[in-house]
DNA sequence: TTTAGAAATGAGAATCATTCTCAAATAACT
DNA sequence: AGTTATTTGAGAATGATTCTCATTTCTAAA
């Protein structure tokens, strides 16, 4: 029986959130703006269905800022900055994925390429301000 | 006055270490493949070194596999493999690291780049096999 | 609609990587 | 040797994430 979106409301709530914003969070950031439209959901909830998401390649991981794991809902190819000064995690929309690499990290390593992510780090403009 | 290699012996220890494998280990890892040579070693001052060459620039991470950190002590730039399936990071030295990106990053997002980071996912070749 | 079984959730405990504390050891410089 | 700064070991503290289990919610069939 397949599931209707209506029928798990906090999973729905929690993937919803995490599409519907760019700012890459991290499980309890997701939790804390989950809290004005559902106050009663739990940080476990939030935890276990991102856990969920990623298993189903709903969502994808962009590894850990600070200690802390980040998500995002767009599982298209692009590329990331992740600010040093204030942790905030950015899309680069506009710069080329090399999509042809994984040919050759195929080729040249006989490994079974499953993801490639491209992230740079530095101070984003409003950090470089201070 | 300036530090000889030989004044700290656990430290330089630690970053010999480092240099001296591929494995891109984590900081167990390190404190495990230390023991011999120093079995008193703490794992505490495993953590503090690499942290230490961390900010010093001396050793670069390379995010945390399975929750955990790993350090490479190669700081020129070169693309990784991430095995999901054992959670070794293998170097892929033939594929190009696209340099040039590093500009178009600075143009269109007003970021400064400080650093890059390119990571392929998948199974190896030895996991693959089973 | 009721009922039984399956899946999802909340609350808090447990886990585990990492950091911190502080006293002891070691090194540098007189 | 004496003095001071740095490094270290041991274990406690921290904090993000996962686990447990009792409760709630949903599903499917009667």
């Amino acid at each position: 029986m397949e599931q209707s979106a209506r029928q798990f409301r906090k999973r729905s709530a929690i993937l919803d959130c995490l599409r519907s914003t760019k700012s890459h969070p991290s499980a309890e950031m997701v939790h804390d703006m989950l809290h004005d439209e559902h106050p009663d959901i739990s940080l476990a909830t939030v935890y276990r269905n991102l856990s969920l998401f990623k298993t189903q390649g709903m969502i994808r991981s962009l590894g850990t800022v600070n200690g802390v794991e980040r998500f995002d809902a767009d599982t298209h190819p692009h590329v990331h900055f992740i600010c040093t000064g204030c942790a905030r995690v950015m899309d680069l929309p506009e710069v080329e994925v090399p999509q042809e690499l994984n040919q050759d990290v195929e080729k040249s390593s006989g490994c079974r390429v499953e993801g490639c992510q491209l992230t740079f780090t530095g101070l984003c403009g409003r950090c470089q301000a201070q």
